[in-house]
DNA sequence: GTACTTCTGTCGAGTGTCAATCAAAAGTCG
DNA sequence: CGACTTTTGATTGACACTCGACAGAAGTAC
């Protein structure tokens, strides 16, 4: 256990001695075949260099274990044909909780992140953790009976939940908006119902996870920027999700955009992008411009109408964003940048007033090859980054090892 | 070794199947004597729960590499008293090169990246690469004499360029201060005299990786800042170097500052860093309040004599690298930014300016650890970095393996 | 049907690691 | 000085992983 630890930090590499009484190359084949296109062994052959006779040894013990499954044959190449064999996504299943501030969208999904079961429902964060996370359970051992899997049949469960997280354990750090939920073990309470590994992130890294896995699986540098009532990314960087040294990184809201704004934020500063380009923001603009919009929603509402103003005020909202994006671009050097929340639904005006900032305002070497989209994973993107964050983990080399042996 | 690349680049784990006719655990044993704390082989059974006899073994190995060597006896603990021994950082030796706009720093350095020849020298850049990468090596043979050291004796060659790199050729990307260099390839021409790996990479990515591993060697999110012609900084997240998507990460100089300045900038932006904040922009700002200042050394020296306007504009600029900078501790989160370049050796106002700018822009969550500090390696983090660069892979468990096979 | 190609499973050999044992070395403690 | 403790070295058999070679299976080409 220490080994493994040590050496991770050092330099992530080698098996410890206890991997070493386990096939140590089923972890690894399976690696290859986590894309879900069928193979030959052959093809893994060639590919990893290992003995055909080792290759059948793990791929009929991956085989058994049904982490893989028969896909059928290829065609003859001129002597017997060879079988292919891919991915099982259906093996085990994945719990996956998106927390926000209002309501939890909470799914059964299977190891490649496809949804089985899916329920959204209000739920105020502010009840606290204990009741938050009692509702979650139950509602999740209903989601599991109706996809007609067990507790047990989990590989993990993941949840997002809104505010920073000390990832390695599941514990929020003094969140702003979830009162009663400091330092709350919260792998520890959903243990109850859940045997397996339970992980824990916030929700913006999650989403940047989702939709990395389902839409942008080989880009190793990307973002994915949320604007809704707040102004939060998730960063991914050398393939890897970063958590910063608290847990708070991603943080664009209070940025200082570059324009010199003095709109005071609630952070105390003034000229945060959260206070000039967020939802609330958005529809307090369009309030003082005599429209009538309450709400997210209204506000939503009025810019779908096609009203120009309205589109005037979101299209600046995203250079706003832009602006300040521009900087993470020179910064980060991202080949790719998905914009989502609920303000990024309000249309391609507000997409092309970041495009317009950023493409402006970043160096050309930077965005020659940088493409800003929009979440096509939509609402979805946080339980998929919460599935993906169990997978990620649970079907890693020594965790295959481990299911195997 | 097709295997060893899709493995990386999956999970970085495993060994592959040459490892597998090599002893596994000697590479794994060495990462943890590599910080040179000695050790008896009891102290390492206990953090690899290997066998005593397995790690009898690997020692042994390892000490006939002279990668460790015996570091003398610890004291009875009521019988015989264990024999330790260490990391051996004569074992190889390394050459590392930083290459300025305007002049060469090139050094032997142990596998400590202690320096043990060194020379700095005027080297225009601007000669292209031919011209200089032959005296950097007609160099570089001096000092391994002068060193005792041969070319067969380098566990590698690290170099350290003014300009973005693509990390995994070692060629130079669009670099914009170096006219001749694009695409040329480095390591190739660097070949004909030294036979090991060579390793390229941008020369404040080298200085932040030189910082981190000689000052804050335990330090998982660090940043390094250069101000002097330019603005630039490297990035060490999750304990690894960011490249980004084309290596061009990291670019602070263009950032627009919060501020709404206008001062053009030759990126044809306005208010980039850089043109408010940079050494050349400080000496402008000088100028024009009547100080004859015609070049970096001058305004240096104008601020170390204490002149009170100059302290002024010094601490002004502080505040505007503080002012992006703030953005960058909410993007990253880091617990350390180190300042170093040539501005940063005007003296404390200048620190105390981004210090000023920060801890009042940025969030408290993120600010709470964080320390910002002036760089300790001074002038030389570039070869310690290009050094390290160097020692970070080719010490790593894999070459660790075969250089003991 | 026969020859050929390609895929697949089985077996023995080589190597690294473990657990156990014995013996020697080098201290401490009474 | 002798008894005890701890470290170290050497040796052994057992086990797991990998490899290479061989033989059998399942197609195609003539």
């Amino acid at each position: 256990m220490a080994y493994v630890t040590v050496i991770d930090e050092q330099n992530s590499a080698a098996a410890g001695p206890a991997a070493n009484a386990l096939p140590n190359s089923a972890g690894a084949l399976f690696q290859l075949l986590r894309d879900g296109t069928p193979r030959t062994r052959s093809d893994l052959t060639a590919m990893t260099g290992f003995a055909r006779s080792t290759i059948s040894a793990r791929v009929e013990e991956l085989l058994d274990s049904s982490l893989i499954r028969p896909a059928g044959e290829n065609s003859s190449t001129g002597g017997r044909p060879p079988s292919t064999f891919s991915f099982n996504p259906d093996a085990r299943s994945v719990l996956a909780v998106d927390l926000g501030g209002t309501h939890a969208r909470i799914a059964v999904t299977d190891l490649a992140a496809r949804v089985l079961a899916e329920k959204e429902q209000e739920l105020d964060i502010t009840r606290g953790p204990v009741a938050v996370l009692d509702a979650v359970g139950a509602i999740a051992m209903e989601l599991l009976q109706e996809a007609g899997r067990s507790p047990e049949d989990l590989l993990g469960v993941g949840v997002g939940v809104p505010g920073p997280v000390e990832f390695a354990t599941g514990r929020p750090m003094s969140p702003p908006i979830m009162p009663g939920w400091d330092h709350f073990d919260i792998p520890g309470h959903l243990r109850q119902w859940f045997p397996g590994p339970i992980m824990v992130d916030n929700d913006v890294n999650a989403m940047a996870l989702g939709e990395h896995a389902v839409t942008y699986p080989g880009v190793a540098n990307m973002m994915f920027v949320k604007v809704a009532t707040g102004i939060g990314s998730g960063i991914i960087s050398d393939g890897r999700l970063q958590h910063g040294a608290q847990g708070a990184a991603g943080d664009l809201g209070h940025i200082a955009t570059p324009d010199g704004d003095t709109t005071p934020c609630t952070c105390g500063n003034s000229g945060c992008l959260e206070a000039v380009a967020s939802g609330p923001a958005i529809a307090a603009q369009l309030r003082e411009s005599g429209f009538d919009v309450p709400h997210h929603a209204a506000m939503l509402e009025l810019v779908r109408s096609g009203d120009l103003e309205a589109l005037r005020t979101v299209r600046q909202a995203g250079r706003q964003v832009g602006s300040v994006l521009a900087g993470c671009v020179n910064l980060l050097n991202p080949s790719v940048i998905v914009i989502g929340g609920v303000v990024s639904t309000a249309g391609e005006h507000f997409l092309a007033g970041i495009r317009e900032a950023v493409y402006s305002r970043s160096l050309p070497l930077a965005t020659q090859h940088l493409r800003i989209v929009a979440t096509q994973t939509k609402a979805r993107a946080g339980v998929l980054g919460a599935s993906t964050l169990v997978t990620g983990h649970g079907l890693s080399i020594e965790n295959v090892n481990r299911l195997i042996g």
